[in-house]
DNA sequence: GCCGATTATCTTTTT
DNA sequence: GATAATCGGC
């Protein structure tokens, strides 16, 4: 084998084997050169799985001579995929790959745009979010007079997306129903498949679920891409659901060529239908499987890897693995106590600018992660105020924001005027006097017709529809009429869309309402503008449908620049794979994370929350912090108080008992003025900053925390390098500027 | 019947 | 602390 390779080497001169051995370990490399077949890596954090797939891909087509276009990795996120791509382009040194790298739902996608035929689907089929998916949930429940029985569209989704996930038809959904519950869940999903297909729509779970049917269905079709992808790379393995799974062992057929990698322990997407088996029955699945096990840990030091390996052991049935590092000891883990979420995000931003200037690190080294987006608001305040770059990511998507999607939605149903929540979205936005009564009209006169709905908007300009005035309805169907014809004629997607804020008056109403959040609306769908002409750029020859598909599934995660310096915050969810020099995991307290819903935890969750926490600490390499609260504001009311398990569950000996128990700054005292009906802050003047470096004769130097009071009475909290936090008048410490 | 404004409700994690 | 159901004025 090695001779081959050598030879190889030597004959091709590309890819010298002295660098691939050079950049991974013996194990690692066994990994990426063994011969195509049924391959599974099963290793924990930071043992280097993702760089393994990323250069068995580059040995397949630098070594083996197989041709790029053959193919196919899968990763988890956009963002994941865009990377593995770029990485792979600098180790082949390419500029172009005819390659693909994409997420299940991506492929999904690709396969429905060239075979919607075959389960009589139409052309330009749209795809709908959660949001539109629990709309077409609600309008069931409305029109078929079901009694929920307490039963929320959004836990009915659910329902019916695990059904999906587990590739249950709604039919054989509804048979096997026992329940009263599930009768009625099995009667909705029909009525949901229904209305999908008649809207000319999928939903998420749908671009697996009827790909998946379509290889079960047409062996020809299954053969094709048999035929095509003759490799798969699988990122994540332990995170995909049994309708991927399916996929898989569809598309690996004969030839087998399987690679996959994956942690059980990073298993963290259980409630999503993510199925921890798919990568536990791997050796039995694919028999004669090669199994390699990474045990080093590149990046991580030591008290880490120990304090996350004693807090997953506290997990029953898993497949246990030995993790070492070479990085050394490294810093202790710090935990720190804060009185609330004030003060846990003012102890970040403490703690970051030390770290930051002893270190000499960059903003970008730090992340800060939480286990709910709601969580963000508080933490940001710390960081806004002191004038810390930083960025959440995830959270509210650009491309789900409700102007974003109004616009888009003219798009839309100007690509698939099925699309009647598109067009119900739209019909009546900005306002042109057509409500939601003259909508039931006319959507009933569709519905008895078997019209879409925007041909029955048509009707209703001609007077067939009863109780609607012709000239209101008149107003948007003319509208639509002058952008069909301007993407009739091929006009660029930017300069489209711009027209369709134009035409359709959005942009002149958000104009007329001059508020701060219009203002913001506004930049937004200018930023639309310029995210489709950049798309356009990249990609020449792009229908608008194409766009479309983009944007539906493209990840907020995309967001994070990396040329810019900022800190990161995101959910632990948000954080896998990735890794920063600096961790903050925050919110560790009882009920919060883990989190813990009326009261009660199944232990099965329980195991997936420390799964996710085990995550959170394997992302840090050389620091990290564990923060909670005593007091904290869920929504209304309710706090927590107790520290969470997990802190109980990390060995003494790798934490930093000089941070254990830390106290808790007092509240700042908020001072608020009423006037009118809007709330203002007073923002006196200040001598200092928060966030300023200054000097101080006995203490040295520091960075100033907080301020509280007034010319006079005005006192600075300041954190010193030397004896920490203190508490000064400023007319009285003769502090400088450092 | 439509619209703007006020009240109630509810908040995990995401492709 | 943002969105959805509800209310009262036009
Ligand atoms: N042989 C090696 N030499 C040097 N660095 C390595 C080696 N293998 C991996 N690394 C580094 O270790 C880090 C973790 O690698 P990678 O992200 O591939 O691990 P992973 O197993 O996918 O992690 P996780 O499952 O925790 O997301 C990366 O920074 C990678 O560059």
């Amino acid at each position: 084998m090695h001779l081959y390779l050598e030879r190889n080497h030597i004959s091709l001169g590309i890819m010298p084997m002295l660098s691939l051995k050079d950049k991974l370990n013996p194990k690692q490399y066994e990994a990426v050169a063994c011969p195509p077949g049924p391959l599974l890596i099963f290793a924990g954090a930071g043992s280097g799985k993702t760089r393994v797939l990323t250069y068995r891909i580059a040995f397949m087509i630098k070594q083996l001579g197989i041709n790029p276009g053959e193919i196919l990795a899968v990763t988890f996120t956009n963002k994941a995929a865009q990377e593995m791509r770029e990485r792979l382009l600098k180790l082949l040194d390419m500029e172009y790959l005819p390659l693909l790298v994409l997420t299940f739902h991506s492929f999904g996608a690709r396969i429905l745009r060239e075979y919607y035929e075959v389960i009589s689907y139409k052309k330009n089929f749209s795809i709908y979010d959660e949001d539109e998916s629990i709309g077409i949930i609600k309008g069931i429940c409305k029109d078929l007079q079901i009694e929920e029985g307490g039963l929320k569209p959004s836990a009915i989704k659910h329902y019916i997306s695990r059904a999906k996930d587990e590739m249950i038809d709604p039919v054989e959904y509804a048979e096997s129903a026992n329940l009263h519950r599930q009768k009625i869940i099995g009667q909705i999903y029909i009525e949901y498949q229904k209305r999908l297909r008649l809207h000319n729509g999928f939903d998420f779970d749908d671009l697996i679920y009827w790909p998946v049917k379509i290889f079960d269905g047409h062996p020809d079709i299954l053969q094709f891409y048999r035929r095509h992808f003759k490799h798969l790379l699988i990122d994540e393995y332990q995170d995909t659901s049994i309708s991927q799974y399916q996929m898989v062992k569809h598309l690996a057929g004969e030839h087998k060529s399987v690679t996959v990698v994956g942690d059980d322990d990073q298993s963290i997407y259980g409630w999503r239908g993510a199925d921890i088996t798919n990568i536990l029955n791997f050796e039995r699945d694919f028999p004669g499987a090669k199994v390699v096990k990474l045990e080093q840990n590149y990046r991580s030091t030591q008290n880490i890897l120990s304090a996350a390996s004693a807090l997953i052991a506290n997990n029953l049935g898993r497949k246990s693995k030995a993790l070492w590092t070479s990085l050394g000891e490294g810093q202790r883990i710090k935990v720190i106590e804060c009185s609330d979420a004030e003060s846990e995000s003012l102890s970040l931003v403490e703690q970051l600018t030390h770290l930051r200037k002893s270190e000499g690190l960059k903003y970008s080294d730090f992340a800060v992660l939480y286990r709910t987006n709601a969580q963000s608001r508080s933490l940001e305040d710390g960081f806004r105020t002191s004038g810390i770059p930083y960025i959440i990511v995830g959270g509210l998507r650009f491309y789900e924001r409700m102007e974003i999607k109004d616009i888009l939605a003219y798009l839309k149903i100007l690509v698939n005027p099925d699309d009647n929540i598109s067009t119900q979205r739209i019909i009546n936005v900005p306002r042109r006097g057509i409500g939601d009564v003259s909508i039931d009209y006319i959507a009933n006169y569709s519905r008895e017709r078997n019209l879409n709905l925007l041909t029955g908007c048509y009707h209703a300009t001609e007077g067939k529809v009863d109780g609607i005035p012709a000239p209101k309805i008149k107003e948007f169907t003319k509208i639509i009429d002058k952008l069909s014809k301007l993407i009739d004629s091929g006009e660029p997607l930017a300069s489209l869309l711009a027209k369709i804020i134009e035409l359709s008056g959005y942009e002149a109403s958000l104009v007329a309402e001059a508020t701060p959040q219009s203002e913001t609306r506004l930049d937004n769908i200018k930023e639309l503008v310029d995210g489709a002409a950049e798309f356009e750029n990249r990609t020449p020859d792009a229908t608008p449908e194409q766009f479309l598909e983009e944007v539906a599934l493209i990840t907020d995660m995309d967001r994070r620049d990396p040329n810019s310096d900022a800190v990161t915050m995101m959910t632990l969810h948000g954080a896998k794979g990735l890794e920063f020099p600096v961790v903050f995991i925050t919110g560790l307290e009882e009920g919060l994370f883990p989190l813990i819903r009326d009261g009660q935890i199944a232990p099965k969750d329980l195991e997936e929350e420390r799964r996710l926490m085990y995550v959170g600490m394997t992302r840090a390499q050389r620091h990290l912090y564990l923060t909670h609260c005593r007091y904290r504001r869920h929504f209304n009311r309710s706090f927590f108080g107790k520290a969470s398990r997990f802190l109980s569950e990390i060995p003494e000996n790798t934490l930093d008992d000089a941070y254990v128990d830390l106290k808790p700054i007092s509240n700042r005292p908020k001072t608020k003025l009423r006037e009118g009906r809007y709330e203002f802050e007073a923002e006196p003047k200040r001598s200092f900053a928060i966030g300023a470096d200054v000097y101080h004769q006995k203490f040295g130097y520091g960075v100033i925390l907080g301020i509280e009071g007034n010319g006079e009475n005005e006192i600075v909290t300041i954190s010193f390098s030397s004896v920490g936090r203190k508490k000064l008048m400023v007319k009285m410490a003769g502090l400088k500027p450092a």
